[in-house]
RNA sequence: GCGAGAGUGGCGGAAUUGGCAGACGCACCGGCCUUAGGAGCCGGCGGCUUAGGCUAUGGGGGUUCAAAUCCCCCCUCUCGCACCA
């Protein structure tokens, strides 16, 4: 066996895993369960894609690791098949997503999952779209409404024009779609949303405790963004209090003018007569704008005066109320006190109202306030009493504290976290289970009835008008309330996709219990998740969302952990000759075309070779290839010549050994460190040693057999059944090694002078300083350095190196 | 603008703690074998060089016996947030 044929082996040892249920775990009478999970895909019509394959092999590579160490390993597969990227794809081929979603599942796992030679327990499969499933997505959004985490409300939303329905903010990138990139515009509608900023001091500071890839934690904190600062009351003349929000209440005695967002609703009632068709006609401007060019940097301020005065609790001075779309009314209270002097974009709006600019932290450099911003710190000034005090310390605090006990002011935390929109004005989703009553108002279906199954619509054509699909069926809407038996209406928006996903790691290791979304016991062995690898595009979706429904399920009781994944490690990009992957570049690797011509086995060692994990990679059409030459070469180097005979003693020789144990440690160190390249880079080392020192014995080929198989399982079975083995090399375990080995008896010494590399010695490990130093002297390179100069100094690392200070 | 990460040969990328820069691989060059090579095997491979060395990890300073690694300044790229008060 020279060569071996990966068609030939990958077949025979996947009819064998099927057979043998190899991949498969006793769930409930594991050991010592870890949960392996990767995120699953959404089965698209272009297959399984190479960015895919990336972060399952990784993963896979953990989970098969793990099982050699001893672990139960769970590692399941589902597909997250509902949502916008089925029924566009759907819409597109004019068929019915019912129909194409059965068909790419099945050949997801048929003829690509499957191929690839992932540990999965396909007995485990979700898929979101079946009535099973959904049901309890169902449930969790009756759950949510139950106790008060989900709620409706009217208020301005973004609008995909393209998708035709909502998005979450989170959905909303740089003012576009996540999904097809259009503007969004803003539309005011009545819709469900889900109380994420319930959680949002837990779910940042619990950030901290958590394992988790750096940048996807840091990405998170962003979004949910916390500052500090107080509300401080302020009161129109002659009319109510408000209250605004602040992160620089010290610099209150120099806000000489306030603005409300367009949409703030005191507008209406404090505007004077005469100014009231300014705002409405400023209003109406805003809200035709879109996200992108409201956002759009160093827009031009606009804002209409409003007529009405406010007074400045700290000095009761009357300062002018605006409206301005600078503001918004998601963020703080939705009104603010302008500092010009010291905030930039009060700077710039008082410049172009003629609006008065007072400083009041001494930047102590002459800054003139009237033409630029001071945005440090300082003593304060023109502050009253508090003149003299630091701004941003003892100032701020003495200003709070005094506004306080006039019960004025308090300090605050505010997040920039936005609850959750979740209605879907679109078809291919889970309907949401609530029926109007004109009685009862919403009500939500009774756990009973779920699933309020999605009904089959021939056609399921978006049409923009702000309602689903579902709205045109005259039999999904009838229902009768299930509070008072009257007549009712069903809710037609179906739920954000990200809901479907949000909790389908819970099901899998209940996916048999029809009655229960998880059952408990499972559910206390199998959770937190141990593992769960994916990419980081998700990091305030899916991760931030899930994260959420976990903590909620918490507070509910239903859970007894409130964080869902112990460990969280996003893997990198792939990129093709340096450049992004895409359909218009035309650069898309077909992972099927390689995995056929090459293996599987070459595939996977070769994405997991070209970068680190972590990071990403650069594939090169070359480097599968040169991975299946490598897995020829160890197969060589690994078995026996035919006639020939395999030594069954552990080898003698102190290299060999060396070669062996050190290679052990490293792959087993690297595989915990997700160093995949350097791990297969130990591994080409070794093979290297063996084929130049024509080494071959029994346990040397065990040895090497099982390190690779996390990579190259089908392969490693294969020389594992060579080897003289009948079950399989997974039920066998992780090779130890022995930390004496791993060290050369002899090392080199470094001799270096005035820390230039000079010369080297091959002595024994461990020699002192008293021992190495006549011996470097006595080396003729150093003489000859060392003449007509004197040693100042010697530096001496043990094993390491010896270094000569000389004037 | 704020935050995070990165910048190393022709290329992808290595380098647990400050201690031999360039592991491993690709490409390339030379040799062997061959009717042939898009096969296999052996060897070479940062740059300069007067062959003793010198120089080299984005640029410039610094700390140290010793810096890809630590500190300061600057440049470039990627990602996240961004009119968030």
């Amino acid at each position: 066996m020279a060569k071996y044929d990966p068609a030939r082996v990958e077949a025979k040892w996947r009819d064998r895993w099927a057979r043998d249920k190899t991949d498969q775990v006793d769930l409930v009478g594991a050991r010592r369960p870890f949960y392996n999970l990767m995120m699953f895909p959404y089965p698209s019509a272009e297959g399984l894609h190479v960015g895919n394959l990336f972060a399952f092999v990784g993963s896979d590579i953990q989970g098969r690791y793990h099982r050699l160490l001893g672990y139960d390993v769970f590692e399941p597969m589902g597909f997250d098949a509902f949502g916008m990227h089925s029924e566009n794809f759907a819409l597109k081929v004019n068929r019915h997503p019912a129909e194409m979603v059965p068909k790419n599942i099945e050949r997801f796992r048929e003829t690509q999952l499957k191929k690839v030679g992932l540990m999965l327990d396909w007995s485990h499969q979700v898929d979101t779209t079946s009535p099973e499933y959904y049901r309890w997505t169902q449930w969790m959004f009756v759950t949510l409404l139950k106790n008060g985490l989900a709620y409706r409300k009217t208020g301005p939303v973004n609008w995909c024009p393209s998708c035709n329905t909502v998005l979450a903010a989170e959905q909303v990138i740089d003012g576009e779609c996540e999904r097809c990139s259009t503007q969004v515009t803003k539309r005011e509608m009545a819709q469900w949303y889900f109380r994420t900023t319930a959680y949002a001091k837990e779910l940042l500071e619990e950030l901290d405790t958590l394992d988790w890839s750096e940048r996807t934690k840091v990405a998170q904190r962003n979004w949910i963004g916390r500052s500090f600062g107080a509300e401080v009351t302020f009161e129109v003349v002659g009319g109510p209090k408000f209250n605004i929000f602040t992160t620089r209440p010290d610099t209150l005695f120099g806000a000489t003018y306030m603005v409300f967002s367009p949409e703030h609703p005191l507008l209406d009632s404090i505007t004077t007569p005469e100014r009231v068709q300014a705002l409405a006609d400023y209003r109406q401007q805003a809200s035709r704008l879109s996200e992108v060019d409201r956002q759009a940097e160093n827009r031009e301020k606009t804002g209409v005066f409003t007529g009405a005065l406010a007074i400045n609790p700290v000095n009761g001075e009357k300062i002018p109320i605006w409206a301005a779309d600078y503001v918004l009314m998601g963020y703080g209270t939705g009104a603010i006190m302008a500092v010009p002097a010291h905030d930039e974009r009060d700077h710039a709006f008082a410049k172009k109202f003629n609006l008065p600019i007072v400083e009041v932290v001494d930047s102590g450099v002459g800054w003139d306030c009237q033409k630029e911003v001071y945005p440090g710190d300082g003593p304060l000034i023109n502050s009253g009493s508090f003149n003299g005090l630091t701004a941003k310390g003892a100032g701020q605090e003495a200003i709070v504290e005094s506004l306080a006990s006039q019960g004025l002011a308090k300090k605050t935390v505010n997040y920039r976290l936005r609850d959750w929109c979740v209605s879907r004005q679109r078809y291919w989703g889970p309907p949401i289970p609530v029926i109007y009553c004109e009685k009862c108002g919403p009500v939500p279906a009774p756990e009973k009835d779920l699933p309020v199954l999605l009904p089959t619509l021939e056609d399921y054509r978006p049409d923009g008008s702000g309602l689903s699909p579902l709205a045109r069926s005259p039999e999904f809407l009838r229902a009768t309330c299930p509070n008072c038996g009257g007549p009712g209406r069903r809710e037609t928006d179906v739920s954000d996709n990200f809901l479907c996903s949000a909790w389908y790691f819970y099901r899998y290791p209940s996916t048999q219990f029809a009655d229960r979304p998880f059952d408990p016991e499972l559910t206390k062995k199998w959770l937190p998740v141990d593992l769960y690898v994916g990419g980081n595009e998700h990091a305030v979706l899916h991760l931030l969302y899930s994260r959420w429904l976990c903590r909620a399920l918490h507070s509910c009781g239903f859970l007894d952990f409130a964080e869902p994944y112990k460990k969280f490690v996003a893997h990198g990009m792939i990129v093709r000759d340096g450049a992004k992957m895409s359909k218009s570049r035309g650069n898309i690797i077909n992972p099927d075309a390689y995995i056929s011509e090459f293996g599987a086995d070459a595939f996977r060692m070769y994405l997991m070779f070209m970068g680190a994990y972590l990071e990403g990679g650069d594939f090169r059409d070359g480097g599968v290839k040169a991975m299946k030459g490598f897995l020829d070469r160890l197969l060589v180097a690994v078995l026996p010549e035919e006639g020939e005979t395999l030594g069954q003693d552990p080898p003698q020789d102190a290299e060999t050994l060396y070669w062996l144990h050190s290679v052990i440690k490293a792959v087993g160190a690297d595989i915990a460190r997700f160093s995949y390249n350097t791990a297969i880079a130990r591994l080409m080392e070794l093979v290297n040693h063996l084929t130049k020192n024509k080494i071959k014995n029994q346990v040397i080929a065990e040895a090497l057999t099982r390190l690779l198989a996390p990579f190259a399982p089908h392969l490693a079975e294969e020389l594992w059944e060579a080897l003289g083995h009948r079950e399989s090399v997974f039920k066998s375990s992780w090779p130890e090694y022995d930390e004496a080995a791993t060290q050369r008896p002899e090392v080199e010494y470094v001799i270096q002078i005035n820390g230039k590399v000079r010369g080297r010695l091959n002595l024994a490990k461990g020699l002192t300083q008293e021992e190495l130093e006549p011996l470097v002297l006595a080396d003729p390179t150093v003489i000859k350095w060392l003449a007509g100069k004197s040693v100042a100094r010697k530096i001496y690392v043990p094993d390491k190196l010896f270094n000569l200070v000389v004037n």
